[in-house]
RNA sequence: GGCGCGGUGGCAGAGUGGUUAUGCAGCGGACUGCAACUCCGUAUACGCCGGUUCGAUUCCGACCCGCGCCUCCA
């Protein structure tokens, strides 16, 4: 039984699917204005394991991220750069693409743009008007958050304790200061479209909303993203899809928890982030989503070098033990996970991924001191484990040889030439001379290691 | 002010009303020409104060500290 933590009950439920032939889930993808820092990269990689998990468990899964691709964010950036809206979001949502997939991740069944389901949002808008649930004023279209009685059940917040706070809006244009803008004016340089309010453009929320009730369909079963996302972004969607379909919209909420840097949040407004791709020109991709894996979804994850070490560390010995000790051990083909393998049992256990990895370093340990005759077995079963968490997909030679590999490094030929000449050197019993290519190797960065079946490098 | 989360060994980080988390780093040993890898063994822990209990790191209460949200945000 997969057990989720759902925000809306703040408690961790069984997951029941509403239809367990078809499980729908959606992640607020990125606004693509710039390259995504690692802390966007969380709930991609957190999700990632979720959708293979479901994936195993349910006939089919129906996994939607959007690309966020109208924004003010997006204008301002476009002003900045002097590209064309199409070709700044067009080349970030490319670069998305990328980073997250060298950090592993699948591509989702279905990524929707923004831009291009304006007329259903529209749409949508036009019912909540309908509904008494919306209202026009001034150019603008704005939800009457008062016109529904459990606002603010997913954040666990009223209107009046809302209004406590400094920051809300007050506009004139609003009947209550906590209503949100569905749909806004756009100046003649700004990006708009032809709506029934005039040429304007849609708000934050509604996207999510119409575009989830277009490809997955009124009720959802699970919604996620990040928790600043809780409040305003999701307790709006709600809003939004329980108000124009009579619905319950989403029945299970996820949230992650933030990267932090230094104890701090890390985020684009802060100035303290770090972008995937800068990251993915030091550390492998796997590295980095080891790292986020390392911790508890919804907990804060310290990010620092020494994380990034320590996740490298915990993979090459991972990666060690498919290396096997020079031997050639290949994975039972046939092999699969049972139901109750401590692996899969951590993840339905609402996404234990650090007790999934122990689980890991658990079979590593066995398959290190099997028999030969138990080790095509132990190899698989670590392969397929890991292969729900998205990790142990490289080949295991070249995860060591590769890995850290720059321009001006020794390349492969040179390194197993200088690896032949300590071979003789050995044969020869020229220890002084083995150990001299050892250690010019290893001011190269390069490890050695005799194994039975000859010497093996590693790289880093 | 309102709402919420957390404090675990040198570091990272799970979990549990009683008995090993796990990884990295450390220490001792085996293996090795010497190493590396691997294996065997080993030390270091649950913020503070009360309460419940035969027994609390775990449950309850107070306190201290840190963090987040309260209409830009993953």
């Amino acid at each position: 039984m997969l057990k989720l933590h759902n925000t809306l009950t703040g408690t961790k439920d069984d997951f029941v699917p509403l239809d367990p032939n078809r499980v729908t889930l959606y992640v607020c993808g990125p606004t693509v204005y710039n390259y995504v820092h690692i802390g966007n990269a969380r709930p991609v990689v957190v999700f990632d394991v979720l959708y293979r998990l479901l994936a195993r468990l349910y006939p089919e899964v129906v996994y939607a991220r959007n690309i966020t691709d109208i924004d003010d964010k997006i204008i301002k950036a476009c002003a900045e750069t002097g590209e064309s809206m199409d070709a700044l979001t067009g080349r970030f949502t490319t670069a998305f693409r990328e980073d997250m997939a060298a950090l592993g991740t699948l591509e989702p069944t279905i990524t929707p743009l923004a831009t291009d389901h304006i007329a259903d949002m529209i749409a949508m808008i036009e019912t909540l008007i309908a509904k008494g649930h919306a209202y026009e004023s001034q150019g603008h279209v704005l939800f009457a958050v008062e016109s529904m009685p459990d606002y603010g059940k997913l954040s666990g917040r009223n209107l009046e304790d809302m209004l406590a706070g400094a920051r809300v809006e007050v506009a004139d244009y609003k009947r209550h200061p906590g209503d949100f803008v569905l749909w806004k004016p756009s100046d003649a340089d700004q990006p708009g479209w032809d709506s029934p309010w005039g040429r304007g453009r849609p708000g934050w929320h509604i996207e999510c909303s119409a575009m989830i009730h277009k490809h997955l369909g009124d009720v959802i079963d699970i919604h996620g993203g990040g928790q600043d996302l809780i409040f305003p972004h999701h307790e709006n969607e709600i809003a939004q899809g329980c108000c124009a379909h009579g619905t319950e919209y989403v029945r299970y909420w996820m949230h992650n928890g933030y990267i932090n840097i230094d104890g701090e949040k890390m985020s684009k407004s802060l100035g303290n982030f770090r972008l995937v791709r800068e990251l993915l020109k030091e550390y492998p991709g796997e590295v980095l989503r080891f790292a986020l894996l390392s911790s508890h979804y919804r907990s804060p994850l310290n990010f620092s070098a020494e994380l990034l070490e320590q996740a490298e560390r915990s993979l090459d010995s991972l990666y060690y033990a498919l290396l096997g000790r020079g031997e050639t051990v290949r994975a039972q083909a046939d092999y699969a996970l049972p139901e109750d393998h401590p692996v899969l049992e951590a993840l339905l256990d609402d996404l234990n991924t650090s007790e999934a990895i122990s689980a890991l370093h658990g079979i590593a340990a066995r398959l290190n001191k099997a028999e030969p005759a138990d080790k095509p077995a132990l190899k698989a079963e670590l392969l397929a484990g890991a292969g729900l968490l998205g990790l142990l997909d490289a080949d295991p030679t070249g995860w060591f040889q590769n890995k850290k590999a720059g321009d001006d490094d020794l390349d492969a030929a040179t390194i197993d030439d200088l690896v032949a000449q300590r071979t003789q050197a050995k044969k020869d019993r020229n220890f002084a001379r083995a150990d001299e290519i050892r250690d010019q190797l290893k001011d190269a960065g390069i490890q050695l290691e005799d194994t039975r079946e000859g010497t093996r490098w590693t790289r880093g």
